[in-house]
DNA sequence: TATAGGATAGGCT
DNA sequence: GCCTATCCTATAG
């Protein structure tokens, strides 16, 4: 496997372009001693520090946010609603506090695993569909916060699939509670018609 | 220190 | 469609 995303393609300064250009993108993990993984269908961007629905808006840096400030190429993962862990791929340069969520993925490899995670066996499309599931499946919790991606824990590769425009949808990002023109920005993008999509399909 | 609320998912009406 | 579990984080006092 030597097609891994390189720290070119993470430090683009364009985290909007880069939510659609992971679109197609393999994604894997190899927690436990086992590999899972599969083709990235659904992306969100997020771009502090003017981005109201950022973590980092307004250039705000906490201990959690921290990692959203690093070179591009490496995780950021935090918990949401208490139970829920999201994996966001962090880009830009150091200082740029730029992250893409990823929200689904189209599982390929490691099935089994991912089953037994979630525990569910009848339904595969359900896996890794949504950011909390997917981490579930494929075993990331925010003990990964800051998994270079370069290593063999965590990362991406391209084997040669992309979408064409007329194939992705583009949308409102997903549970931006405020109002404002960042709440209905279409950085939300995601493969028409594919089944493992995140509920809105609006 | 205390407390409100969140980039969700699953179960129930 | 509506409801809420669950707990970390950010912010205020």
């Amino acid at each position: 496997m030597n097609n891994k995303l390189s720290l070119d393609f993470y430090s683009q300064a364009d985290v909007v372009s880069v939510a659609r250009q992971l679109l197609g993108k393999h994604l894997y993990s190899k927690i436990g001693g086992k590999i899972t993984g599969g083709i990235i269908v659904e992306t969100e961007a997020y771009r502090g520090p003017d981005d109201r629905g950022s973590h980092a808006y307004m250039d705000k840096k906490t201990p959690r946010t921290e990692m959203m400030y690093q070179a591009g190429g490496v995780a950021y993962m935090y918990i949401c609603y208490g139970i829920h862990d999201m994996l966001n791929i962090v880009t830009g340069t150091e200082g740029m506090s730029h992250a893409a969520l990823i929200r689904a993925i189209e599982p390929i490899e490691g099935l089994d695993v991912m089953r037994n995670r979630r525990a569910i066996f009848d339904d595969d499309k359900r896996l890794c569909q949504g950011p909390g599931a997917l981490a579930k499946a494929m075993g990331l919790s925010k003990l990964h916060n800051g998994t270079d991606l370069q290593g063999d824990t965590i990362w991406l590769t391209d084997e040669g699939l992309s979408y064409s425009d007329l194939e992705v949808m583009a949308g409102a990002r997903v549970g931006m509670n405020f109002e404002g023109p960042y709440k209905t920005i279409p950085w939300r993008f995601y493969v028409k018609g594919n089944a493992h999509v995140s509920r809105p399909r609006i």
